[in-house]
DNA sequence: CTTCGATCGTGCGGAATTCGCAGGAGTAGG
DNA sequence: CCTACTCCTGCGAATTCCGCACGATCGAAG
């Protein structure tokens, strides 16, 4: 698939569109646009974080300062960030957990005030019987629990939670674009 | 806290243990003990994936080589991984759910089945009303309904599940060292 | 049709970073 | 005391990053 991006770039480059329009409608109203190449180039980076833009360039077929250009935009956007990913556990958070939250009212707010929370790692909107679920990391039980009935449950419009905790992580991957 | 770091080094250094000595015991037997530095320079490149090994030096009072060789063996090691992350809604994934599973039989077991599935990005075994909880990424309607009822419902030992669609990502951190 | 402005890619040279390797220092065990 | 091992430092050499000027394409306006 690299080759297949490699040989197509010159005809690409004089082509009239070549392969950088959008490749899907925004549904967020604020989607960025992403086109195949920056697609390949989000890819390259969720192989290695560190990789070389020269590297990302061959692979892709640009250059290096265009990788570069490109690679800083999709940072900018907020579309992608770079970063270093643990196991929690491992680096001396001993408890962690995933809790369902029921909400009354608007939804969104509740998910905002959650966010705010250096505790919430990971927040997110669903549909089913839960109306958030929330990802909390703390270091101890009492953090633990003080997160979950004080902080949490204080939040207006929180009806109920509902918490699993998290006894070992078995898989945990950012390489969705490379199956 | 930095200039903390910096300021200690010399001592540090000439000093019998210095702050390197593990600041836990192992939980899971193979934790590989992380000490303050290693700790450090994970907490710089939870910021910036890409910093400068110089740079992390500096901040951690180590010397250019000296983070380069603490990277490296962490990567090697599995305990981090320097990756891209993005929200999978705007990469061109439109669905995607958390899917509490609840388990008869051994739970591990059914932990690696699902964690060999390349849809399921994150497979964590946890204690409440679900064994497991797995987060799956999809392209769309079809593939959701493939995975869950087809794939994930076909493993030995699953006796139920319940899905949560997302609607939308409200937050995505991986920070923890930097509160 | 031409022009203007914006976007995107390329090439280049200098600065900064990464890399590999040869020590030195501290520790544990015999 | 000596060896083996681990970890850090320092230093050239190779590589990479970075800023910048220029060219090409495209849409909109004149």
């Amino acid at each position: 698939m690299h080759s297949d991006l490699v040989a197509s770039r010159s005809a690409e480059q004089k082509g009239s569109r070549d392969s950088r329009e959008p490749s899907r409608e925004s549904r967020n109203g604020s989607s960025p646009q992403l086109d195949a190449v920056s697609l390949a180039i989000i890819e390259q980076l969720q192989e290695d974080g560190r990789r070389p833009y020269a590297a990302i360039g061959k692979a892709v077929g640009l250059s290096e300062a265009a990788v570069r250009q490109r690679v800083q935009k999709l940072l900018d956007q907020g579309v992608m960030q770079i970063v270093a990913v643990t196991d929690p556990l491992t680096v001396g958070f001993r408890r962690q957990a995933m809790v369902g939250v029921n909400v009354e009212g608007d939804v969104e707010s509740v998910a905002d005030a959650l966010s705010a929370m250096s505790e919430c790692e990971y927040v997110v909107m669903t549909a089913g019987s839960f109306d958030l679920m929330v990802e909390i990391v703390c270091e101890d039980d009492d953090h633990l629990l003080d997160v979950i009935n004080k902080r949490i449950r204080a939040v207006p419009g929180v009806r109920s939670t509902e918490s699993f905790v998290y006894l070992k992580l078995k898989k945990q991957t950012y390489m969705w674009g490379t199956r």
